[in-house]
This record gives structure tokens, C-alpha cells and sequence, in this order.
DNA sequence: GCAAAGAAAATGTCAGACAATTAAATGTAT
DNA sequence: ATACATTTAATTGTCTGACATTTTCTTTGC
């Protein structure tokens, strides 16, 4: 592992980046063991305490995993898309509710990817993925369901839709555009005609992608993104004037 | 802030996650302190070294920032769109190297992805992007020039493409999508010849930007896939026929 | 009034200790 | 010999207390 010069970063931000460049440029490969903490800390000539929170930062970014005992440590691990989902969602939606994004940007960004979902959906879609979208549609169809319900059905459709594209690449990067609309469409009241609508679209799109005619899916998407971004606007507007009061 | 339960998780984890926890759910926002370390040993009744690791997760996912000296501390940090491509790239790229994607997944992919930004970078591109687009182009064409770079002034022309949009947000998600194409891109092999393939068809997608014309950028955008994945299926045949050898 | 010196508060680092956990090595009884 | 219990060693997790460093505010001296 490489030293570090005697500039005046944090050590143990230093040591992490050390240890985080030997991963990401493959000197380290998945499932090898590091050093202890104990040498490591020699290794850099710093203390264990320094050595554990520049190892503490890198289990933050599931770049290693610890385990206790004889034979345990630190260990490189293998990033799993399940993992990247999770964070990739908790930084999109950070990045929305903190950097003030409008529900127009939002919303454009996550139908334009998901127009690059349908057609390869379209052509691969599985029984699996068309019985997801149809329990979501059905529950979406429920009276009684709360608005929160809704979204969260809503967003499960969507997932579907792109995991119907069987390419993972996509799924884990649409997973954050996806869910990271769901705090904002869920501050839409769902009218029980706007359900409807909503539903009925969700029909034509499984419908076509059963079908596999991807050219009535992107119809039918087109449709969908229009119609949310009509319900968006008047939450937007009506947000705005509040903002204007208070 | 939330108190831990007597399970067995390490106590720095559930503390990061208490904290994390109020920041995502907006409890605590932007640019505000966090009680001192020692205030927070307090609080969750550790001590200050666990505390101190579990800020050092938090910082690691660039949720908060420390200050020394006095009045200093821990705030929440403004994830900006800067850090956030960072950490995607990385991500990103680390998934693909640690999970054997082949590169006709990633290449579908990143294409995909691409097109869906096309039609919006059609309609909107700036001067400046377009500018860029045309120096990348000029430097591809420059003969001497390395196969790393050349991948590298690629990446540039296509992050001008997808930035072309104009919606931060699709800018984010696809960073990580046309980053971490480069490792696999830098395996090939560039002659004279596909590089003059590769300059003409960028050429013909910058001429439709600048003329609006979202068809022809989209029909030139597809034959540079299908370009692509012709030269990349060469070397991972190459490659496979090594991992088979060796 | 202003500059220098000091005080205060906070993070950064260190050293040493002990607790908890885990796998291997060892011992023991059937 | 095998199955089971015990010991042992290695390693991470946590605590305590100390000191260094950095930064801002306050005081002092001129």
C-alpha cells in the first residue's frame, strides 16, 4: 500500500483513499483480506484509532466488510447491485429535496429514461415482470388505498417496467430516477378520476408490452408522462403560492 | 435524535443510521450543526471514538462536513451534483469490473441512455456544448494520438450529448452509465480506420444537434451502437479465448 | 481604534486497556 | 477413531483519558 506525504488532510481520510484507490484499480480483488487494523496501523505509522475510521468510511461506501474473531478483518467485498440500489436511491432523492429540483425536471428526467426502458421491455419483458405490473395495476384499482399506497404501487409498476428491459446495467441506474420522484408525486392528492386515468394507462402499457408492441407502450408512456405532469403542476403551483405567503 | 434498542449491530452503524435517518427524512437540514462529538457521546450514551466513526460514515457518504476550532463541527452538507457524479462514477464502475458484465450489456446500456437524452439535447443544445462536441471530434481525428485518450475524448463527446439535455438531473444518472464504459472501452484496440468510423458518425450527431434534428442524430447515434458493439465483440472474444487458455 | 496575546471550544490524533467474538487447536470421554 | 467440550489466539468493538491543532471570540496593551 502507498504512504502518505505530509500534507494536512484528514489521516484517516488520507489512509481510506490509499485503500479505496488500491480497490477501485483492481490491486485488490474481491474477497482479499487487508492488513489488521494493528498493522495497518504501523504499516502507516499512525494509530488504530485513526486506521478504523479511514476503515469505517470505507464500510460506508460497502467497499469492505468487517468480521470480528480469529481469522476475521476486513475484507474487500464484492459491490452487489442490491447494495448500489440503496444508495443510489437514498442520493437521488437527497440530491432532489436538497438542490430544490421542480417536479418538471424530475419528471422529465425519469420518463426520458424510462422511454429507453420500453422498447428493450417490449421485446423481453417476462411472465414474472407482466404478473408484477398487473397485481400493481389491480391494487392500484383498490378504493380505500391511500395516496401514500398509491405511490408506492405506482413506483413498483415503474420498477417493473424497467427491470423488464432484463439489462441490470439499466435497472441500477434508473432505480435512483424512479424512486426519487416518489416524495414528490407524493405530495399529489389522487383524485379517484385521476386514478382511473392513471390506471388505464398502466393497462395500455402492459397491454403493449404483453403484446410486444413497443410502439403502443411508448404511446401510452408519452400519454402517462403527460398526465403526471399535468397533476404535478397544480401541486407545484399550489406549493409555490405557499411559498410566496410564508 | 432516536435512541438505539439493545441489538447487537455495531453501535457505530446504528448511530450513522440514526443520524442519516434524520437528515434523508428532512428532520435536520441543510448547513445545520450537529450536537459536538462529545454531546453526542452524551446523548447515546458510547463513547466519543464511536461517535467519531460513526461521523466519519456519514462524512464518507458526503451527508455532513466537519469544521475544526472553535464554533466548528459537524453540518449537514448540500449534496451537490459535483460529489454525487463522483461517487456514482465510481460505483458505477466498480459494479461493472466486480460483476463480470459483459460488454454488450453495458454497451446496450449506455446507449440506451443516450438516446433517451438525444431527442431533448436535439431540441435544446447550446452553443457551447455544441463547441465542445467539435473539439473532442478535432482531437479524435488528431493522428498520434493514444487509445486511451482517444477513449477519453469519447467519454468527453458523449457527456457533452447527454449534458446537451439540460436537466441535471438525467446528467447525474447517466454520468455513472457513460463512465464506466471506459475501462472496457480502453481494452479496445482503435485503427485508423474504426477511428475514422467512429470521428465520421460523431461528426453526423453534432451536425444534427446543431441543426434540431432529433431523427438523424438518433439514426447516427444507432449506427455508432451497433459500430460499438462490432469492435467490442472482437476483443471480449479475444479475451475469453485468453481466460480459456489461461 | 487597533493589533497582539490569550482563552475557549471543537475536532484530530494517540496510547493503552478491556470486552466480545470467532475459528482453530487441543484435550477428553465414549 | 470419532464426537464433543475446552482452551487458546487473533481480531474487531468499545471505553477512557490525554494531548495537539485549529479556529473564533475576548481581552489586554498601546
Amino acid at each position: 500500500m502507498k504512504i502518505d506525504p505530509d500534507n494536512k488532510a484528514d489521516l484517516s481520510a488520507q489512509i481510506a483513499k490509499a485503500i479505496r484507490d488500491a480497490i477501485v484499480s483492481g490491486d485488490m480483488i474481491v474477497d482479499q483480506r487487508l492488513p489488521s487494523e494493528a498493522e495497518l496501523a504501523d504499516q502507516f505509522a499512525v494509530s488504530r484509532s485513526t486506521v478504523r475510521e479511514a476503515l469505517k468510511r470505507l464500510a460506508a461506501q460497502s467497499l469492505i466488510r468487517t468480521q470480528r474473531g480469529a481469522f476475521g478483518g476486513a475484507f474487500v467485498n464484492r459491490l452487489s447491485y442490491e447494495e448500489a440500489y440503496g444508495d443510489q436511491i437514498t442520493t437521488a432523492t437527497l440530491l432532489l429535496s436538497m438542490n430544490a429540483i421542480s417536479f418538471d425536471v424530475a419528471c422529465e428526467a425519469r420518463y426520458a429514461l424510462e422511454r429507453a426502458c420500453t422498447t428493450l421491455s417490449a421485446e423481453r419483458r417476462t411472465a414474472d415482470i407482466l404478473a408484477t405490473m398487473r397485481a400493481e395495476i389491480h391494487r392500484q384499482g383498490q378504493p380505500g388505498l391511500s395516496d401514500e399506497s398509491f405511490c408506492a404501487s405506482d413506483v413498483a409498476f415503474h420498477r417493473a417496467l424497467v427491470d423488464g428491459a432484463g439489462n441490470p446495467v439499466l435497472s441500477y441506474q434508473l432505480a435512483g430516477a424512479v424512486e426519487a420522484m416518489q416524495p414528490l408525486m407524493n405530495m399529489i392528492t389522487f383524485t379517484a378520476r385521476s386514478r382511473e386515468a392513471i390506471v388505464g394507462l398502466h393497462t395500455r402499457i402492459a397491454d403493449a408490452l404483453e403484446a410486444h408492441a413497443p410502439e403502443a407502450a411508448q404511446e401510452a408512456l408519452h400519454e402517462l408522462e403527460a398526465y403526471t405532469l399535468h397533476l404535478g403542476q397544480d401541486v407545484m403551483a399550489a406549493r409555490n403560492k405557499d411559498r410566496a405567503a410564508g
